[in-house]
DNA sequence: TCTTGCGCTTCTAAAACAGAAGCGCAAGAG
DNA sequence: CTCTTGCGCTTCTGTTTTAGAAGCGCAAGA
């Protein structure tokens, strides 16, 4: 298994560790931002195999790694009931990922 | 090689092709991100090794992948010299990033 | 001619991912 | 109690993706 970027510490593609490249290597991972994305949707905390699920059937080892990297990095947390739901941080990001969003439907329509 | 994501076609993680979802296959690929993010910050058009060279050396086999999909997805664009640049598409992107930059400095002041 | 640097391509090894199987646990049915 | 069902993951093996070095053809300059 990987190692989980963190702002400060050296990542890949950045020596010093800037937040905007840890964060790019964090978030540029395979189903990090759909892993996200769903926790948020589900509003209410989501289990390891309904998330699953959600993320069309992704790879459990896959979304394991991804819920082990988003706990460390502070983006998403288990709660007491065995299930995933993001931390205040993670719903910045949320936010933070609107323009992206309202960019992809631009981008679908382009000629 | 793979296949470049598009809206509207079956993407990993969506059959649908949702928008949004293209989108995060497309900038979930690793170094995509990235290389968005370079080719914006230098503003004129920027070589192939050039660009290499401010990606951390990233692999030039993955550089080029990640060039031809987003020439093909219409965000960035050769230019007739032989570099290369965004396309206004491109720049929309950058801005639709932004906010994704300020959440990272937020994150790396967290406790 | 000879070197230097360019934009890539090609090749092989290493790493990441996919997907099925299964473990230990807990709750309910019979 | 035993049996089944579903849960949160982990483990394992095969496939895909990425890394990284090497090299090709071209062009410009010494």
């Amino acid at each position: 298994m990987g190692t989980t970027p963190r702002p400060g510490r050296p990542v890949r593609g950045s020596g010093t560790g800037r937040p905007v490249m840890a964060a790019l290597d964090l978030l540029g991972r395979r189903w990090t931002l759909r892993v996200v994305w769903e926790l948020h949707r589900g509003g209410t905390p989501v289990g390891f195999r309904d998330l699953q699920r959600r993320c069309d059937a992704m790879s459990s080892s896959v979304l394991s790694a991804r819920l082990a990297e988003l706990r460390e990095a502070g983006i998403a947390a288990p709660t007491d009931a065995a299930a995933w739901r993001l931390t205040p941080l993670g719903d910045d990001l949320v936010t933070a990922m609107g323009p992206l969003l309202d960019w992809s439907r631009a981008w679908a329509e382009r000629p």
